[in-house]
DNA sequence: GACTATATATAGCACAACTATCTATCCGAC
DNA sequence: GTCGGATAGATAGTTGTGCTATATATAGTC
């Protein structure tokens, strides 16, 4: 991960949906997606991604089979309509926490740039 | 706390140091700030804040005295020229964060109001 | 045959934010 | 005067998530 780790914290699941909206994918095309997307700035490592897809099917939002007629064998998973509200959920959140943070920060740096001391 | 608690995570750093940037604060008034700038969402408790501020002080990014003469004893925090720094790579940190999320949520949300099953 | 990329998985660790709890002061209402 | 609520700060212990490390196995390339 190039970004601090628990940046990232809390989007993981958003990201991890949002590569699956567009379709089913496995695990390591996935990943692939993610760190492409990103500029090669997120990098999700294996170790983070496979316990977070079970933890996802667990909870309903994704479902998995195995399928080898790629000429593979490999975990496909996809959305499942409870997925896709989580995504939609998340996304709004995500944008409102966003806007929140930018309420906060661009008053501070405005202060900063005129001067930690304004007298 | 309104938001999931791991949102939050990894830019509550962030926020206090933004609400530290246009001038000396004490805890309390932290609390209050980043509440009330958050329209209500984001209430940090004291049992994050109070630790958080420890962790901050001793990284370096900020310095704090007692002091009662505004009619009760209180802790001031105020930023360091490194917290100042801090505060400037994080927000750009947290803004190229931002637009990585933005480009893999936008097509994600685009295909998800096409149709989940686009064919 | 060796090495890299592909592909999935689990065990155990680190640590930030949480809950719960404690102390203490100030102020207005009663 | 005292009761409750807001103010003000602190710490102990828990939880959960992302991490590292490690394991397995196949496909393709040199």
């Amino acid at each position: 991960m190039t970004f601090d780790r628990d940046l990232v914290r809390g989007s993981l699941d958003l990201m991890v949906l949002s590569a699956l909206a567009e379709g089913p994918q496995y695990g390591y095309l996935i990943q692939k997606r993610i760190r492409e997307a990103s500029g090669n700035l997120v990098r999700i490592q294996a170790g983070t991604l496979y316990p977070l897809l079970h933890r996802l099917e667990s909870d309903g939002a994704i479902t998995s089979r195995w399928d080898d007629t790629t000429g593979r064998d490999r975990k496909w998973y996809e959305l499942t309509p409870t997925g896709r509200r989580m995504l939609q959920d998340q996304a709004s959140q995500w944008q409102e926490y966003v806007n929140c943070i930018r309420r906060l920060l661009n008053p501070a740096l405005a202060a900063l740039r005129i001067g930690p001391e304004p007298t």
